[in-house]
DNA sequence: GTCTATACTTTGATAGAC
DNA sequence: GTCTATCAAAGTATAGAC
């Protein structure tokens, strides 16, 4: 086969993954068809099969490149000797960004998981678990240096800084005034410092005079 | 129609709602068949027809329930006379006591909206709105009061909020070390205070010695 | 690499007897 | 109120021509 054939299969490829990304994320795995499939294609069904091995496959593929892909953007920040409080920041923002740059992706792997079957299924959460591993080891970081409260056990405060940002996939408008920088560092200030007033003058984190709605 | 038969007929009708959840949460809506109601109920398919006027109607049915439910426990807590920062708490605990309770129905609220006809969608839309303006009430008093930070619109302090209970259903395990109080207490002081160390000794949060895992 | 044609299964829902 | 029997539509996937 020639190297121009091999181009066009690989781009056939990327474009069946990024319309089953998003049909599954607008409709749910279950309720898109191959034939949703093959209408985002324009091509028929018949002919997906050269660039999928099934849907099943294709669901697959898009959850292990989603995390696989989260993982090497964090891990340089895990392994990074920067201050801890300032690494927590910082894996926030890139976790943030990366999760809201492919959001069709990343809704899939958080949400369609249970679509698997049991093998693939069990593949994927021990790439999720392993990522869990370094948001811990960053966050056991700061209880160490004694940066970060350690009356809440890592568990916990891995939780809840996964729930702050994870959740927000489902209500993130890119056209809105916030970017996924700037939404990551309000979820970073309320996950670090909390939602209490303090004594000192805090500045607008958001720019936006009003409270929004 | 005598008693007994109407009874039995709710009864029925309750049982359905109950596995209904139940098979939504696991399995997703679309991959839900009504032969899988039928077996969780051991009835024939055409029987289930008596308790429902469709497979959408009962996820509509339990959408609308759930939200109702939530509403309806929150709401004395909105218009109570507690100080702002207690009922900051009051609604944490109460939103996390039920949904938490409630499992099946409230993940099917929170993920299987999308599975309804536009109509009945729009008609939940509007019920979690309201619910939303009473959380950005209580927000916004607290603001009002000089208890709660005000360099954070309401509209993402309630997104946190909301991010830290609602996401909590898909990890949280009945049997595990947390009663759901003691868990809303948890992200309560995580949402509140913050994640960071204070000068102030603190004690331990959840009772664990260890991080957990 | 893309097509037409189709096999085979499963789907939600209904008709009508009892 | 529950059943048997059945329908039309849609589901995934494959065979084989070009």
């Amino acid at each position: 086969m020639s190297h121009r054939q091999t181009q066009i299969a690989r781009n056939n490829h990327r474009r069946l993954l990024d319309a089953a990304a998003r049909l599954f994320r607008a409709k749910g795995y279950a309720a898109t068809g191959i034939r949703d499939l093959s209408r985002a294609l324009r091509m028929e069904t018949a002919s997906l099969y050269h660039y999928m091995d099934g849907k099943e496959g294709l669901l697959y593929e898009i959850a292990r490149r989603s995390q696989e892909d989260l993982a090497a953007a964090v891990a340089p920040i895990v392994v990074s000797d920067r201050p801890p409080l300032e690494k927590v920041r910082s894996l926030m923002t890139t976790h943030m960004t990366i999760v809201l740059r492919d959001r069709d992706k990343y809704a899939v792997l958080l949400s369609e998981l249970k679509a698997l079957s049991p093998r693939r299924r069990a593949a994927i959460v021990r790439l999720r678990d392993a990522y869990e591993r370094m948001v811990d080891h960053v966050l056991a970081e700061g209880q160490g240096c004694g940066v970060l409260r350690t009356d809440v056990p890592v568990r916990y405060l891995r939780l809840a800084l996964l729930n702050l940002l994870n959740w927000s996939i489902y209500w993130y408008r890119p056209n809105g005034p916030l970017t996924p920088e700037a939404l990551a560092a309000v979820l970073s200030a309320v996950f670090l410092d909390g939602a209490r007033a303090r004594r000192s003058v805090r500045r607008s984190l958001t720019g936006t005079s009003t409270s929004g709605k």
